[in-house]
DNA sequence: TAGCAAGCGTTATATTGTAACACAATAACC
DNA sequence: GGTTATTGTGTTACAATATAACGCTTGCTA
């Protein structure tokens, strides 16, 4: 069970899980001007918070943020994102395989991740019609 | 057989390759004030050709560049990063498995990945002790 | 040698993210 | 309950990263 989440928090959280793809902090902020939230630093905090407890993702080849769909993502070692450069659409993806593979690698050369990021950027099905 | 660089890309590659590690494109910038580089644009032109040929690697999670360590790096299919936050230190690995997991999941799924991104922050094996 | 593509230098501006400060709300504890 | 520590808030100012746009040069190449 976690914490209850604060009004900032909540209210970023309902802004990335409406939109139906990734958001930049910016048009966050523009889209909550009239709920209150006035500055970046607001809008930055709350996704900061939002990360840490795994409620949103943050894509880096984008600057942008996404809620997570996957309801027990916490649970994957390592979450992929295949990002359509056509149509801007984000799949998020577990990678069970990968994360073996990943952990592997990082057994035989001694390194500790503490966050994996994974990111394809590409063409989706549809897309390529 | 590649093109000849031109002047700026041959700056920027040779800073990035004299360089210990990452660097940000605004560090560049200022290691080449001396050598003419004046303004922004010059350095982002250079990197961005010099990312086209394969010859440096952008650094997603860190917004900065380092020039590519592996003499055949063009021939893998997806290059991943292990990234130190205490020493700072980026191991460049090839990954040809987790190659073939994305490429696996790329096929059920219909995506045609242009570009991919595999990037580990966490502590070296020197840092752990 | 005329035309085109790529690169250059420059100015200005857009986008993304933080530092720092004083204060308010919440939770933890005796 | 009252005290204290922690977390979050609102704000101003600013730092860091990246791009748009313009006119000019260079080097092919047809």
């Amino acid at each position: 069970m976690g914490k209850a989440l604060t009004k900032n928090q909540a209210l970023v959280l309902d802004t990335l899980s409406r939109a139906d793809g990734p958001l930049s902090a910016y048009s966050i902020l523009d889209d909550l001007r009239d709920e209150g939230m006035q500055a970046p630093p607001q809008v930055y905090r709350a996704l900061e918070k939002l990360l840490k407890t795994g409620l949103i993702h943050r894509l880096e080849s984008l600057n942008a943020y996404i809620a997570c769909r996957d309801p027990d993502c916490v649970s994957h070692t390592v979450t992929g994102f295949a990002i359509c450069e056509t149509c801007g659409d984000v799949i998020e993806f577990a990678g069970e395989k990968i994360s073996r593979q990943l952990k592997d690698w990082e057994d035989d050369n001694g390194f500790l991740a503490e966050k994996t990021t994974i990111e394809l950027r590409g063409i989706c099905k549809p897309c390529k019609g």
